[in-house]
DNA sequence: GCGACAG
DNA sequence: ATCTTGTCGC
């Protein structure tokens, strides 16, 4: 596990975090299919806070695409970044998603997010920045519509609808599992929608939830747990 | 102006 | 995100 420190010149106001989406908005690469599903390695990133404590820990799981067996893990800890605000959560998660990105031993292919990418009131969500930050394909898989709209999809796993922004495709609303609620996906980096749904369908044979966000958010539960629980936390009381 | 709002 | 036990069901 590594420790994150607030990157220097990170936005300290919703204005100047705003004036970051505007500007690196421009470099995200939406031309491009991506990996192909089932092939390669996928990588979930996740994030855990104890805002109490004002800590924040991350994880990144490395899964074998074909095989969705972890191949390599690795977590990072450290101060909150950013408050949380609709709009700014990359703010707040991605100093320490970065820092678990740089601590594994192997390269992460594509990354799969836990929150949106291109569904965003600027164009440009946490996947989306992620990815423009990295150089790496992202996509991004939300649990909620955030402020958008769509149509309850058929109740078959692999239905979808469209999620909308006014008239504006977004991303999907994805049936992962019969009859269940969907999940929501959009576009990060260098990935195409369609790509990303087929993406989101071979990482969930099982549960609604791809089972890179499964791993990654169980780890980074732990690492905050750990960090919560550790000698230095002990000394305090 | 007020409320809603990924995690 | 996080606060939180048991409980119904495959």
């Amino acid at each position: 596990m590594t420790t994150v420190d607030i990157p220097a010149g990170w936005p300290a106001t919703e204005e100047q975090a705003r004036a970051v989406q505007d500007e690196l908005r421009a470099k995200t690469v939406l031309d491009e299919p991506g990996p192909p599903p089932g092939t390669g390695r996928v990588t979930g990133v996740d994030v855990a806070y104890d805002d109490e404590r004002d800590i924040v820990a991350a994880a990144a799981v490395v899964l074998d695409a074909a095989t969705l067996e972890v191949v390599a893990e690795a977590t990072a800890v450290g101060r909150v970044s950013f408050p949380y605000v609709p709009g700014l959560l990359a703010f707040r998660e991605i100093p320490a998603v970065l820092a678990a990105l740089d601590a594994l031993p192997c390269p992460p292919g594509l990354v799969v997010c836990d929150g949106y990418g291109r569904a965003h009131p600027r164009r440009f969500g946490l996947a989306s920045h992620l990815g423009v930050l990295t150089g790496l394909p992202t996509l991004g898989v939300a649990k909620n519509p955030f402020t958008f709209t769509y149509d309850d999809p058929e109740a078959r796993r692999g239905a979808w609808t469209p999620l909308l922004a006014g008239p504006e495709e977004v991303g999907r609303a994805l049936r992962t599992r019969a009859g269940v609620k969907p999940v929501f996906v959009s576009v990060g980096h260098r990935v195409s929608l369609d790509n990303a749904c087929a993406h989101t369908l071979a990482l969930t044979p099982a549960y609604r939830l791809p089972e890179t966000t499964r791993r990654a958010d169980a780890l980074c539960r732990r690492a905050l747990r750990a960090a919560t629980t550790g000698p230095e936390v002990r000394e305090a009381y």
